[in-house]
DNA sequence: TTAAAGAGTTAGAATGAGTCTAAACTGCAA
DNA sequence: TTGCAGTTTAGACTCATTCTAACTCTTTAA
């Protein structure tokens, strides 16, 4: 069981949650901790389950809110792969995301600048891009520990 | 009312669904020219009501089981937006898509395969991806009909 | 020409992720 | 201390999609 933020986490936390206009709150901690503590992208579910191990009166709407808020503030980013389950991920470098079929389970890819700038690049003109989402599918051969979140 | 294939599309039609082991039906047909009638990328339920224009009794189901179809034997391709529903493309050519904000609209943008491969580059290694989804978010200015499809 | 088999279609039930609602709770401010 | 705005909660609800079982159609085999 994780589930409390350094000082660290939770000013840098509170600070984006007070710029959205939000309130850091124990739910909202113990749900950020959860993100924080594993890197995996949970779905919801995931992250209720994880979460009420340290909070167990916690509603797993309470767990859609705070993602929902969380996202509102820019704090994490959801991940959608077809129409599975939304994941998420507090992982806000710009990457893409590489889904192995056989395990499911996904990892992040670094974006460097310049291939941003090569997908910006290929919009025709008139087109005004603010999102832009990259998903590989396929398999990873070798088990890298290094590349496992 | 559109809604019957030409020779030519027919045969390609019958061709893609052999070589998966399928046959050409009259309601794969209707489907399929539905999306070919208009490139706007539909939703199962956009082609449902379309086909059943011109083939009153087709069911909903059947129009699932068409695309799942098609998709199976490389025909059509889903695309997907956050949780929407899944929309379907007869577009074969390698696309990014590129969705509006405000209309909702899904327009097609070229993939240039240097930009392909630049983005396989950023793969490291042990990483091996058969599939690239690439989707933009944003606004269209110019609503510029030679992109509107 | 019938019979059996196999594929495709159909309507409606079931599933399940996500959203909504209304009541209860919390913390701060008058 | 009362009020109230924001938050949390349980459970009901929605709706895209999948599942199921019956039915139809076509093909093959006797």
């Amino acid at each position: 069981m994780i589930q409390s933020l350094n000082e660290h986490n939770r000013e840098d936390l509170q600070e984006a949650l007070g710029k959205g206009g939000q309130k850091l709150t124990p739910q909202r901690e113990v749900v950020f901790a959860v993100l924080l503590a594993q890197r995996d992208h949970p779905t919801v579910d995931e992250v209720f389950n994880r979460a009420r191990e340290s909070m167990p009166g916690l509603s797993l709407a309470t767990v859609y809110n705070c993602l929902e808020t969380f996202v509102g503030c820019g704090l994490v980013r959801q991940v959608n792969h077809e129409r599975e389950s939304t994941r998420y991920c507090p992982n806000l470098a710009p990457h893409a995301h590489f889904r192995d079929k056989e395990t499911g389970q996904v990892h992040d890819i670094e974006l460097p600048p310049e291939v941003m700038k090569s997908l910006r690049s290929i919009l025709p003109p008139g087109f005004d891009s603010e999102v832009i989402e990259i998903s590989f599918l396929g398999r990873t051969k070798a088990n890298d520990p290094l590349h496992s979140n």
